[in-house]
RNA sequence: GCGGGUGUAGCUCAAUGGUUAGAGCUCCAGCCUUCCAAGCUGGCUAUGCGGGUUCGAUUCCCGUCACCCGCUCCA
């Protein structure tokens, strides 16, 4: 059987370390990767890509780091608590699964109409709970948090007074969150611990509608402009019965994953259900005060929640490439160069001692401003593939005639064309490629 | 958690109830090599883990772990 193009990508990631299996030498631990070199630094780029769209150009957004511990008042308050705890049940006949508080009738199993089949209920409580502090009570006891949202809105009032910001405008966060899934699956699509990308963007109640529509557009082009092709994306609006506890409105980014359609972030009109839940909780006003028009309101609330990781996956997948180049097949990641790992790679021609001072040279000079890889070991046609698979955009190579005329070749991932130019130049013809 | 599938070097695959588990690619070292996976020499590396049956298990059985598919859930 062939190598389906998931696990082509799997196996690309693992070979040259952008995401291996966690605690593989102890036999793996479910549910848990760990980036390598390259994924790391690939996925520090998604994170840094989306708060540059986020935060950096806009002055209507700021961005926090909350704690991911977190007392259980907080997630009472936010309703996790109460449901992200579900009552599952098993048909002992057909071996279908039913949440039980969604069964029409508890008694008879809808697939196979099997009467009194199920097991007894389970409760599957997807908030990982921790103490905090050595002493092991009651008043101990803390969760890891399943969102960051919730760091934003318990901050509302802080950000507010220390920014001076007024609605409409946004808090933003990246970070690692944790749910106890039922069911990890699909490699790092969903797994336990993970990482969001979230923003919670307050505008006055009546606005809500719009801004929803606004961030749903805006939202679609950040994956497009970073090299997700139109075809394999969309933004599906949730039914009304799949609404959220929380949610007036909800649209899906769904990118076009091997085995389907599948969610890369939803965006929520989560209307002012967690100020005022957690007004309600900490007894603190949690409104705003307009000063211009002496009105007294509590925000609305937007809430584009994209999975990091997820991300990742997506840009990977969709740019995973296999092309010809002199008859031979070339695997290539066609990644945009802001989400590639290196954005440059520096290869002396041959290994000689006579160019590696200036190939080091070129390298430190090229290092100061861009993520770069240095490699001198085998032949320079082998090299540029190992870039390739990697998707680094542009590679530099110096040869002997570099010696003499202090001119470099700039060589560019996706065309494999070459082009010279001098040293003095390089950084410009460099920056120019690279968009920045 | 339940049901189904899978598990041999980094990757792709082979073989076998019995001598030292093979090969290609990759990787590493050296030679050679002046721009797209060249060649030569050498080298590292595997039966997921644990138990059972057996004189002997990678092979058969049981358990376990991990991954994939489905139920369910979501970023």
């Amino acid at each position: 059987m062939p190598a389906t193009e998931l696990e082509q990508v799997v196996n690309l990631c693992k070979r040259r370390g952008f995401v291996f299996p966690s605690a593989e030498i102890y036999g793996g631990f479910r549910s848990s990767y760990d980036y390598g070199p390259l994924g790391s630094m690939m996925l520090r780029n998604v994170k840094e890509a989306w708060i540059r769209s986020m935060v950096q150009l806009r002055d209507d957004v700021v961005l926090i780091d909350a704690a991911i511990l977190g007392p259980p008042q907080i997630f009472e308050a936010s309703g996790h608590l109460a449901n992200f705890s579900d009552p599952l049940v098993d048909c002992k006949v057909c071996h279908n699964r039913y949440r039980l508080d969604k069964l029409d009738d508890p008694t008879t199993c809808p697939s196979c109409h099997s009467k009194e089949s199920f097991t007894e209920a389970r409760q599957f409580n997807l908030m990982f709970k921790t103490q905090a502090g050595p002493v092991e009570d009651a008043g101990a006891v803390a969760y890891l948090r399943p969102e960051t949202a919730q760091g934003m809105f318990v901050n509302f009032a802080n950000v507010l007074q220390a920014t001076r910001k007024k609605p409409p405008f946004g808090i933003a966060q990246t970070g690692k969150s944790f749910r106890n899934e039922i069911t990890p699956q699909n490699w790092i699509f969903r797994t336990r611990e993970f990482e969001q990308m979230e923003l919670e963007f307050f505008v006055p109640p009546a606005d809500a509608p719009q801004w929803y529509e606004y961030w749903c557009n805006q939202r679609m082009s950040w994956y497009l402009e970073l090299g997700i092709p139109a075809d394999m994306l969309r933004l599906r609006a949730h039914d009304a019965d799949e609404l959220s506890h929380y949610s007036a409105g909800t649209s899906d980014v769904e990118f076009l994953f091997p085995w389907g359609f599948d969610e890369l972030e939803g965006i929520a009109n989560r209307t002012d259900f967690d100020l005022t839940q957690h007004a309600n909780h900490s007894g603190e006003k949690l409104d705003y005060f307009d000063q211009a028009t002496g009105e007294r309101y509590r925000p609305f609330v937007i809430e584009p929640a994209a999975g990091v990781n997820r991300a990742m996956a997506a840009f990977l997948l969709a740019a995973y490439d296999e092309d010809v180049v002199n008859d031979e097949t070339r695997t290539v990641l066609r990644l945009h160069p802001r989400l590639a790992p290196y954005k440059v790679a520096v290869l002396p021609l041959s290994k000689k001692d006579t160019l590696t001072p200036l190939a080091k040279q070129v390298h430190r000079m090229v290092a100061e401003r861009y993520m770069t890889d240095y490699d001198e070991t085998q032949a320079i046609g082998r090299r540029y593939r190992r870039q390739d698979e990697i998707g680094t955009p542009l590679c530099v190579t110096v040869d002997f005639d570099s010696l003499d005329d202090g001119a470099v070749t700039v060589r560019d991932r996706d065309t494999t064309e070459q082009v010279r130019v001098p040293i003095d130049g390089l950084d410009a013809e460099l920056s120019g490629r690279l968009g920045w």
